[in-house]
Parts: C-alpha cells; structure tokens; sequence
DNA sequence: TTAGATCGTGTTACCGATAACATTAACATA
DNA sequence: TATGTTAATGTTATCGGTAACACGATCTAA
C-alpha cells in the first residue's frame, strides 16, 4: 500500500508537505503542489483515514441505528440519511435492532468501539434510556428518530403520533365505526402511547365508549401467528374497523384476516400508521397516516452534523414532522346490519 | 477519553498487558486478569478499533454498494448483508448509486480511502469496469452483486435473469397474449441482456414474431413521466401485456396506466422481475418472477469474508440463484377481441 | 542597510493500539 | 548446583497520518 512518505520521498519533500497538498492547507508553492499531485495520481495514493482518524480523533462516519430496514417507513428514512450523510461528508454505518434490547446494546459496544461521530438512534424502547445514556458517557452526539425516551434530553426528530392516531381514528368514526380496534406496539414504546392516547381522544371526542378488550398490545413487528388476532375476532361484538399502528402490523393483519376469509374493507376496514413507499404507488389499498419518512432521515443528519460540529444552539432541538391521512380503499362505510 | 494506557497506569501493568487481556491472547495471571478487567470497567473503557485498525490493517468493515435502498429488491438484500456481516463480526457501511457511474465513483473514492475489509458491489453498469479494476489494483476483494460486468472475474451472486424472463414471457403467453412488450433497464447492465435474451427465447419457442417497437430501453429507475410508455400505447397494434424488466419499472407503468386510466389486468396484462417485500404480503397483485434477495446479501457476505480470510478456495465462485415464478393478479387471459 | 514580516518547507512528537522481541523469576531437569 | 524451560510481563518500534513549532530565504519598510 502506498503511504504518504512513498509521496514525499519520490517528490523529495517531507511527508508535512505532502499532507498539506492533501488537504490544501497551509502555503505551497504552485510547483511543488502540482509536482506532489503528479505522483500521487502516478502511484494511485490514496490517504489512508484510519490513520487521519487516528490523530484528528474524528471518523467522519455515523451510525444508524433503526429496527429495521425492510420497514419501508425506515428504508426511506435510511434513503434520506444516507444522502444528507452523504452530502455533507459522512459516512453512515447502520444496523437492526429488531425492537430488542440485546441487539440493540450489541450495536451499542460497535458504536463506542467504532469512535463514529455520532448516532441517529430510533430505540427499541423507554429501557433503551441506558444504551443512550452511555453515548452521553462516552460524549457521542447523538439524535433521537421517531421515538422519545423519557430521561432523555436530546435533539430529535419525531411525528405526530397522538394527532395523526385521532385523525385515523376519527375518519373511522366518520365512515360509521364505532367498534374500532387497537392492535399496537410495546407500551413500552413512546409512538405507541402516544397512539393509543390518541385513539382514545377520539373515541371521547365523539362520544364513544372505550372498550378494553378492543385493544391489544401485540408489539411492532410482523405477526408470527394468525391466531394472535383471535382474542379480537372472537368477541361478542367483534370490532368492524382495525387502527394497525404501523405498517408491519397493518400487513400482518391483512394478511391474517385473508387466511381468515375476512374480505377487507368489506367485513372489516383497515387502516394503519405509516405508508408503504413505492408499494403504495403500484397499488393504493390501505388507508394511512403517513410521516415523511425521508425528512426523518435527512434532518436528522442535518440536526446531528450541526451538533457534531458545534453549529448547534445549546438548547436541544425537536423537530416535529407532520402526518397526512391518506384515505384509500381499505376503509369503507360501515354498512346497517353488518 | 479513556485510553489503555490509563488503564495501564491505574493497575500498574504495562499497556501490552491490558492488550492482552482485551485480546484474551498470551499468557496472563488469573489475577492480573481480573484487575485489568476490573479497572477496565470501571473506568469504562472501550478499545479504540481506529488505532487497533491501523496496525493491524483491518478495519472489520465492509461496503455494500446498490443503487438504491429503497427498492425492494435491495431492502431485503441488504437485511441479509447485515445480518451476515454481524455475525461474522464486520460492521457494513452503504451507498446508493442510483446507477449513475459518477455518483459509483464517488463511493469508490471512500470505499478506498476508508480501507474497508471487503466490497459488496451492485454495479451501475458495464463502465464500471473501472472502478472494480480500481478495486483489484488495490487489492480490495469484491463480490459483486446481481449483475455481471464484462471483463471482471470475481467472486459473484446472480439470478437466474434470462430463465426467469423466458418463464415469464412463457406464462404471458399462455395466458393467450401475443403483443408482448418489454420494458427494459438499461442495455448496458447485464440483467437487462439477459432478461432481453429470456424475453426474445420466449417469443421464438413458440413461435411469436418478435417486434422491435415493443422493446423499450428506459432504465432500470422509476419512470419521471407517463409519457414515456406513449410511444408503446400508440402502436397501431398496441401491446396486450407488459414485461417490465425490474420492480420499479412495473410500479411506475401500473401508476402510468392508471393515469391514462386504462385498466391492469383487464386491458393490460402486467408483469415483473422482482418482488415488493411486505408490500406483497400486504395486497399480493403482480404477477413477478422473485429473486430470493436476502440470500443475495447473506451468501454475498459469507464469500466476500471468505474471501478476506483466505478461506476461499483460489477459483471464483459463482452462486447462483434461482427464481420464482409467482402468479398473482396483474395477468390475465387475453379476451378475444379486446 | 537592517530588522521584522512573510513565504515555503521541514522536524518532532503524538494519536492508541499491537507485533516482535527482551527480560525476569520460578521451576524443572540432569 | 548449574542450566535449560516456561510463565508472566515489559520494552521498543511501528502503523500512516497531522498539529505545533522551527527554520532559512526572500521580501518589505523604515
């Protein structure tokens, strides 16, 4: 590998000289800079950054740190990362926690070990207040996506989750439901309070009764089993209407309640948080409140580099992304009788 | 910042002892161990992997390079290159490309600067040629990934392109139709040839003329404008189904229609390569040949760290995947006289 | 003419680990 | 008892850059 004194000898200058034409700092005269360029083109020399991180004790990377990237919710933010990373001359380095903590503190010992100069986070849940409270320790940005962590100060980009949950539930209400279901994620999760907080306000809003049984805490992830959904399809007075509160769930339950022979939107509406990216483009079906996704990403690099470089205000910043309830063919009025 | 010499210092070893211990390698004292490590603790520290990676030349790190995450096809291929590479101890930088050489060359500029372990390459194109001759010189092995380029030898994860668009075409033509069109990536990508190849072994097995003005070139991108299917939908013989070489193809012709209302299957047949992840699951509706993406990045991993360890046998290994045809709703008999 | 400023470049130390070799003490063996 | 082993640890050099400071040569202004 051809290092910067293999530069300096061949050019018969000091390795000091031929850094600083690597990073045109400093003075140089036109020659010598032009001499210097000439061989390092000729030996393919390429600056080796480890070694540059090593003293500058920067890595110029970032990690992503999101529960999965087959949810389309965080392809697109993972789009959105990698170009404003990208942008602004960073790397990004990512994983998956599948909503778990082990996973997540496994990430965790890569990132401090790794020296990233920051992480875009989206927790698996309110415990992952230790994993961040060691970047805290260890002094890595870093900057909260989707989700909040109580105990937690940090910038952060998030979406309206209570408000877009009454939206979504209070269209529902319009079309005539009134025994609407919850299947949602981890309590333990702050999109998912805020989900069902929001669901609550507009069974109230509009005067009808919460029904506990008509909510179910299944997790964020795709349902494993059909039957997970019995305890809900089994009741007395089934629900005639489902808020998925994300899409994993939303398509899990689809898929459930075909195996089921339940026809959407037909015998049951559906309806669910975040959209589905191209899919929703091939074939409009469900009925969403969808984020920006990309903006998630993107901003969220923006807000980290600006804290990395310390062109950041000292307050932290939260930067709440709006929702957009996209009605399509998976919620239908609720027909007298049925 | 915590380095080992502090540790060194505060258990009163030398720092080659605390490396030791962290490397768990030579020979140390029970005791010895147990006071480095606890001293380790509790001053929190995490070994620096930027000076670890400077003498030991590795950096524990790959590249996956695709053209865009959020195709579907690469989602899921980069799931399994993650989760590969986890298990394998490698953490996993990425890039989208959007098949555009210059933005290639940029990541290649990082990818050599940065010093990764490995590349997992989706090339743009047969002109990236250049870039992985820019690789072999710098003795950075490479999988490539999908797609072939004409003058590199590797190690590489393909499909099965030209089989499963021959099956495919064969299922449109079973189905009655016999105006098929193609529209197709770019001619400059391997898969597109051999789809191209799949598509035209179809027409001629049993015996179909082959047209050119059913040929379309337009990449392998989503489509910024209707329009661009115009010159298809105004044949004086238009055709009755549409080949559409990869996923994000088909989605933009499914939402192209729908904007000149004409309706998918009943007035045009549809189909791809490459499936739609959840989105499948969610509201199955094209008919595609599916790729078994994850196995793409999983096996891609395990050859390329194969291949870093010198665990790889000297000749190229080719994987090669199989296809699956999957028959969903997009196709249709043709109706006579329709 | 001469001191001080400026330009262009070099020297040295250091970033935080590890490889290779050196050293010491305790132990084993003849 | 002398010598060779072995276990446990230390010393030194090095990976490939950059920061900080040093230095001589040329230029500028009094």
């Amino acid at each position: 590998m051809v290092t910067i004194y293999d530069i300096a000898k061949k050019a018969q200058v000091s390795a000091m000289t031929v850094s600083r034409v690597i990073n045109n700092s400093g003075r140089i005269s036109d020659q010598t800079k032009a001499k210097v360029k000439k061989i390092m083109e000729e030996l393919n020399y390429v600056p080796n950054s480890t070694a540059r991180s090593l003293v500058t004790q920067e890595t110029k990377m970032l990690t992503l740190l999101i529960t999965d990237i087959t949810n389309p919710f965080y392809t697109t933010l993972a789009r959105g990362a990698e170009d404003a990373a990208m942008q602004l001359g960073y790397k990004l380095l990512f994983g998956n926690s599948d909503e778990n903590l082990q996973k997540e503190k496994e990430y965790l010992d890569i990132i401090l070990s790794t020296r990233v100069d920051g992480v875009l986070f989206a927790p698996a849940g309110d415990a992952s207040v230790e994993h961040l409270n060691a970047l805290k320790r260890h002094s890595i940005p870093f900057v909260l996506l989707d989700r909040e962590v109580p105990g937690i100060e940090s910038d952060m980009v998030i979406g309206e989750s209570k408000e877009g949950a009454r939206q979504l539930v209070e269209h529902l209400i319009a079309l005539g439901h009134t025994r609407i279901a919850l299947v949602n994620g981890s309590n333990s999760i702050s999109t998912a309070r805020q989900r069902y907080a929001g669901y609550w306000e507009a069974l109230k809003l509009n005067d009808l009764p919460f029904d506990e049984n008509l909510v179910m805490e299944l997790g964020y992830k795709q349902l494993e089993d059909a039957s997970l959904l019995d305890p809900l399809l089994q009741l007395d007075r089934p629900p005639t209407a489902i808020f998925a509160a994300n899409n994993f769930l939303a398509a899990s339950i689809v898929g459930a309640l075909r195996s089921k022979q339940i026809r959407v939107p037909e015998q049951m509406s559906i309806a669910c948080f975040d959209d589905f990216g191209i899919l929703s483009q091939l074939n409009p079906f469900l009925t969403v409140v969808a984020q920006p996704a990309y903006q998630f990403g993107y901003l969220g690099v923006q807000l980290l580099v600006d804290r990395i470089q310390n062109k950041a205000a000292a307050d932290w910043r939260k930067i709440i992304l709006p929702t957009e309830l996209i009605c399509r063919e998976s919620t239908k009025p609720l027909l007298t009788n049925s």
